[in-house]
Order: structure tokens, then C-alpha cells, then sequence
RNA sequence: GAUUCGCUAGCUCAGCAGGUAGAGCACAUCCCUUUUAAGGAUGGGGUCCUGGGUUCGAACCCCAGGCGAAUCA
């Protein structure tokens, strides 16, 4: 079986290759490289370290290794919905994006089509039931990404392996340290992954500028502040706002007349909500319930959180409500709910909260 | 014009009956987390409106002035 395993140099898809290897097969080392470094110096990307550090694990492992640019790709992919999703007054999942299009997408259709299967670092798994290929969680609740790949398709996912879902991140560290992975010590990577040191209010400003606009209680309608523009701030957002008397937070955004509402207090009822309207909503291996009347038991996240949250579902017309047993705080459009089975294990698909 | 109340960290205020100051929010850093959040920890910050006076010593007492608010003419 011939297997393509992106790597990036961190820590997880080293480990990844030793895995495969341990298994028996004999990977290809990809590296994709995203960062905008070259574009224009702006974003500082520390892919230099990265493609050492695998092409040590190449060497170590004997691996055809190839280093791969989808740079443009990702540009007029992925950054380009995120500028626009923030100019929409959305709060846009980059990460999410550069799965289905980038890391599965592009990548499949350059090089991945030459292989059987495609290995990366992601915590998630893959079950086989009922003759069907399922993304489902990993073993490790915290560091468990499906999140990330609720937006995968069917193909997508049947092609996916999984090495490290089965372990718990510090086991992961602890075969990389055994094996004397030069990424054993790394820091996780952190933040979107395009940006690397790059600040994201920076990054919008570069894009969107600044534009000042009120900041107005939700209750009351008392003019408070002032903001350097919508785009700076998100739904269920605390910081930067720089109200005293607070906590504030980020309850509604009008983005004509560049408005964003805030709302006082730890405990404000509008900061929660229960139910989350999901718009374009895909199911990952089958749609399991076909048009459907009543309510469906689920457990689901609005992001990327270890915890579950129960609920349940229904379905009106093309749009799929989640209807969530508890409060949940900061319900942001753009962003994706993900929906799991009851029991949190198979990730059943995703669709944009409206 | 008179009276009263106020003027203390970026903001809102607390400072017991004089011994050189605190809390919340904000802000910064770190932790957590492959998004934007939330959450947790730590921290930086103050001519205590100004000038005199009383006192061993005043943010707190007295006098004068400045600014603000309210009330009465």
C-alpha cells in the first residue's frame, strides 16, 4: 500500500512516520508549505526549522521525502475566505478550511491521487462500521481535532490514516523522545497555522483597514466606547475592548452601521443561546437520517473545545437546528457546528452556524 | 451669588476614629487550546486636584484657590 504522510515538522506527524514504519509500511514524507513568507516578507514563518527537522526524519527513516509549495493555493483559498468571512461581519475557521481544501483537497488532487492512503498527525480516527469509513474521535479528549475535520467529505475521509489517534498526547511525546526525535521537546503549534508569530488583529488590519465605530450596550442602548471596526471583534468576545466597569462582551455585531453591542457581567442572559441554526449542512460518511420530523439525539460542538455539549437536532427544509440541553456561551457565525453521535465517538458532519 | 457634596490607579469607586493607599473592570505577560473566543495564573501602574497650615507624622483635620455636580435665591 502506498502512503503519502504530511509532516510538518512538529512533533505529531513525526511520530506519525515512526508508526507507519512500525506498521510495516514505507511512507512518502510530504511537506506542504503554506506560510506567505516569500509573498512579502510580512508574515515570519518558521519553515526553515520545520523542513529541517523533516528531513532528518526522512534521512532516519529512510523516507522519500518531497517538499511541496500550495502557497497560492492556500491564498486564494483559504486566506481569501477568511478576509472575506471578516468582512462579513463572520467569524471564518481557517484551519477548517485548509483540511478540506488545502491538506485534502489541492494536496489529493497534485500528489495524493498517487497514493492509497493519507497519513497525518491529526488526533481523530477512523472507524470502519457497517462497511463504511466514519471519522471519529481520538483517544486523547483533550487534544481530539475532529473539529477541525468536520468539514471533510466522504472521500476525503476514507483515505485518512490516523496514526497517533489512538494515543494520548503524552505518549506521543514519549515515543518521540525514545526515538530521539529532534521535535520531541517542540512546543505544540498553536494559533492558525498560516499566521505563525503574526498577530490576527494585524493580519486583519493589513487587510481591512481600521474604522471607527460605537460600542453600545445591548440593554440599554447606552453608547460606551469606541472600536477600531467590527472586524476586530467576535461574537462572545471579551478582551480588547477596553470598557471599564465590565466584563463586557461581544453580543451582536451591525456591520452597515459598523455597531458592535456588548452586554455586562459574568451571568448575562444574551451572552448564551441554546439554539444554533446551521446553514449548507453535510454529512461526512451518509446522511443517517434522511428528511426527518422529530429530534434526533446528538452531542456537538460550536468549536474547538474538549468538551461535548448534548443536545439534540432537527431538520427544516436544508436547515439542521441544534437545540443544546445547556447554555452555551458565544455563538459566532461563520464558525462551523459539528455534530457527534450520542455517545461523543463518530463525527457525523458539519454545517455553518447562521 | 449662596449652600451642600465631590475631586484617590486608564475607568467606577473603597479607604474604618490622622501613621505615606486598595477592589472591580481595563491593560500586559504567561498557561490552556492547531481558529477567532471563553477560562486560569501572574503583573505593571497612583504628584491621593493645587498651594499653604496644624501635627513627630495627613489621602484623611484647618485655610485659600481650581474644577465638577446638585439645591436654593
Amino acid at each position: 500500500m502506498e502512503i503519502a504522510a504530511l509532516v510538518s515538522g512538529g512533533v505529531d506527524s513525526s511520530v506519525v512516520v515512526h508508526q507507519l514504519k512500525e506498521m510495516g509500511y514505507d511512507p512518502t514524507i510530504y511537506y506542504i508549505k503554506i506560510g506567505m513568507e516569500d509573498k512579502d516578507g510580512y508574515i515570519d514563518c518558521p519553515s526553515e526549522e520545520d523542513i529541517e527537522i523533516v528531513t532528518y526524519i526522512a534521512k532516519k527513516y529512510g523516507c522519500r521525502f518531497e517538499i511541496v509549495s500550495l502557497h497560492e493555493e492556500y491564498w486564494d483559498t483559504v486566506v481569501k475566505y477568511t478576509i472575506d468571512s471578516v468582512k462579513r461581519g463572520l467569524t471564518p475557521n481557517p484551519d477548517m478550511m485548509c483540511n478540506k481544501l488545502i491538506k485534502f483537497g489541492v494536496f489529493e488532487q497534485k500528489w495524493g491521487h498517487n497514493f492509497d492512503k493519507i497519513a497525518t498527525g491529526h488526533y481523530a480516527s477512523i472507524a470502519r462500521l457497517d462497511g463504511l469509513d466514519w471519522l471519529s474521535t481520538a483517544k486523547d479528549p483533550i487534544k481530539d481535532q475532529t473539529y477541525f475535520l468536520g468539514q471533510i467529505s466522504y472521500l476525503q475521509a476514507s483515505k485518512l490514516m490516523l496514526p497517533i489517534g489512538n494515543l494520548m498526547k503524552s505518549e506521543v511525546r514519549d515515543i518521540a523522545l525514545k526515538q530521539n526525535l529532534p521535535s520531541a521537546k517542540r512546543k505544540d503549534s498553536q494559533g492558525i497555522c498560516f499566521l505563525g508569530k503574526v498577530n490576527y488583529n494585524e493580519f486583519i488590519e493589513r487587510y481591512l483597514g481600521k474604522k471607527e465605530g460605537l460600542i453600545v450596550e445591548l440593554e440599554t442602548g447606552n453608547i460606551l466606547g469606541k472600536h477600531q471596526g467590527y472586524w476586530f471583534h467576535t461574537i462572545g468576545q471579551r478582551k480588547g475592548l477596553g470598557l471599564s466597569g465590565g466584563p463586557w462582551f461581544v453580543i451582536k455585531k451591525d456591520i452597515n452601521r459598523n455597531i458592535i453591542y456588548v452586554s455586562k457581567g459574568y451571568d448575562t442572559k444574551h451572552q448564551y443561546g441554546d439554539i444554533i441554526n446551521l446553514k449548507g449542512f453535510e454529512f461526512i460518511t451518509k446522511d443517517i437520517w434522511g428528511d426527518f420530523d422529530d429530534k434526533k439525539e446528538i452531542t456537538f460542538k460550536i468549536r474547538h473545545t474538549p468538551e461535548f455539549t448534548k443536545g439534540y437536532i432537527t431538520k427544516t427544509g436544508d436547515m439542521y437546528t441544534i437545540q443544546s440541553n445547556e447554555p452555551v456561551q458565544g455563538i459566532a457565525a461563520g464558525q462551523f457546528g459539528v455534530i457527534y453521535d450520542n455517545d461523543a465517538n463518530l463525527c457525523l458532519g458539519s454545517g455553518m452556524i447562521i
